[in-house]
DNA sequence: CTGTTAGCGCGTTCAA
DNA sequence: TTGAACGCGCTAACAG
């Protein structure tokens, strides 16, 4: 046994390179390549030996070397604004879904909001040859700048999208949030329904209650809302909301929330007021979280974001482009779906 | 202008290479290369004219081919096993503050529960020659396998334990935070006080049990339980015991929850018996969930594990192993703190 | 079927 | 101060 072989006991050593490999199966460096990727012919022979040294020596072929020259990493970069958001996990789960199919590995930097970090993540993610990159928006919805039109590498935004009509974003379709969480009540009989609304000044906030709107205008009902200008998406101002509505509309027997949180609030006034749920008023919330809808009493109907599926499309739109199909620009809507439970049709 | 060089309004190219730049500038590409690395001698007008070309053509150095003869990629794996789970995130951010402000990138893996997948992982990781690795326990925090004791680079284990003592753990202290919640109860008056567990499995429910009773018994008192063998993380399992304790105890005057969902559950039930908290009732919850904590009525007294913490200590302990230091072999404890709210001090 | 050679992009010797 | 040459680990093109 040559002493440039290492014994099997010391486990896979990083030191142990293609060379080695070679060395240890009497073969040149470039039939242990072709023996151990097999795509080239090499006698039966020749391949167990090297493939028996390769075991035997732990070694564990350098992605890094191997894309040198390719020029591709293998690589996709997940640029972020909160990890501790609810919502961008989902999104860069599905992404990481679809990649990893793919042998695709996925760098993930949080720039926490911060402008100037984000553009020092984008630089260390280009500096590391990314392939693709996915811009998963931050807290709100709400367009965001632009990385610019240049990169070298495709990039898509997802959840919020680029203000630049010329990116590629993927985004949930909020109005039909609203729609079809409206028709539902609408089809389960309500013909009383108002709208909890959160903060505002989130683009989410007011396309939910627009398409909630609309969907009542197609049956002649108008959406009964609380004008005030300030807002939150805290159970508080939830509940507050839900007060005010329930005073000034006595006669409600449907709500949609903006948000599960705040279904959740509109649900604990309700049980103060001695109003039962479904029976008297029907409550619709917004996320379908699960630590939430699963856990009110009763347990929340809500409109799905399909937020995995939105990273998962993120994905495969990169994934497309790097692979040199056309991706049309703009911002891609996605459909969401409503996820019945008890707090519309009871035993749902 | 030679025809080599490539126009500005062409933005950032991924060809643009360091050999470019030093055709630009008229100059090899070591005197490049040292030229914007700075760490050599150059001179004054020749670092000018390469910085200026660098910046003309949009170069961005490749780190890939730059870390190639270190054998250091300035990236880190961080696998886990659910990235849905609300207690991974906090860990995988902290890791990543603490890496990032360093330079090195996290490579992401979930490996979705599935043993497979996770060597598969692993492998994939290694292959990108990570220097090192990032274990991040799952839904529980019970010890998992180790992933052997001959990986190649430094390997951490946060939140839940390797089973392999040789193996460096950090996990958040559980008994630690049964004892500092108990404890706040004692100092606040309360006498009468009860734990209300989840999923009894779960190592960390006992423990969290084990500590609110040893710190009862150092005052002569008794942790008051339901004794059931069966139990859920859920709401309705907490409004289950909670109401089943208060049956049992009327007297009770606080609770210690194992789960902020469990707390919640309590508050609800109390409500719902006209119990008022903090005054009849003083109740502390686990892991500060902002989005329960903040919105229960009244805001709830939470044991925080200091997850954050945890990932950037995990980060640490790898940087400083892969630095040369040395590192104990065990699991390390690390603090958890109350934070207080109103559901056991008025106006905390 | 196998071995030799070249080169991916960069940093870093060593000479000039 | 500058440049030529080598090597990191691997794959691809070309000979044998």
């Amino acid at each position: 046994m040559s002493s440039t072989e290492v014994s099997g006991a010391m486990g896979p050593s990083r030191g142990v390179t293609l060379a080695d490999v070679a060395r240890a199966a009497g073969v040149s460096k470039s039939t242990a390549s072709k023996a151990l990727s097999g795509r080239y012919d090499v006698g039966g022979g020749t391949r167990e030996r090297v493939v028996e040294a390769a075991t035997r020596l732990g070694f564990t072929p350098s992605a890094i070397a191997r894309n040198l020259t390719s020029g591709r990493t293998g690589t996709v970069g997940v640029l972020t604004n909160d990890l501790e958001g609810r919502f961008v996990i989902p999104v860069l789960s599905g992404a990481e879904e679809a990649l990893g199919a793919g042998e695709i590995s996925v760098l993930l930097c949080d720039a926490r909001g911060d402008a100037v970090r984000e553009r020092r993540h984008l630089r260390t993610l280009l500096e590391r040859r990314i392939d693709g990159l996915i811009v998963v928006g931050g807290a709100r919805t709400d367009p965001r700048p632009s990385l610019g039109p240049d990169l070298p590498v495709p990039v898509v935004y997802a959840y919020a999208p680029s203000v630049d009509p010329g990116d590629v974003s993927v985004v949930a379709d909020d109005v039909q949030g609203g729609t079809v969480a409206a028709t539902h009540l609408w089809e389960t009989g309500r013909r009383r329904i108002a709208f909890i609304g959160g903060d505002p000044t989130f683009v989410a906030n007011a396309e939910r209650e627009a398409g909630a709107r609309t969907a009542l205008a197609a049956h002649g009902l108008e959406l009964l809302v609380d004008d005030a200008s300030n807002g939150s998406w805290t159970e508080r101002w939830g509940r507050l909301t839900a007060s005010r509505l329930l005073t000034r509309y006595p006669d409600i027997d449907g709500i949609v929330a903006a948000s599960d949180m705040l279904a959740r609030a509109a649900l604990d006034v309700l049980r103060d007021l001695g109003r039962t749920v479904p029976d008297d008023v029907a409550v619709v919330g917004f996320d379908n979280l699960p630590m939430i809808a699963t856990n009110t009493r009763p347990e929340l109907t809500s409109v799905d974001l399909g937020l995995e599926a939105l990273g998962r499309r993120a994905a495969e739109l990169v994934f497309s482009a790097l692979n040199g199909g056309e991706v049309t620009p703009g911002v891609e809507l996605r459909p969401v779906h409503l996820v019945v439970r008890d707090s519309t049709v009871r035993n749902a």
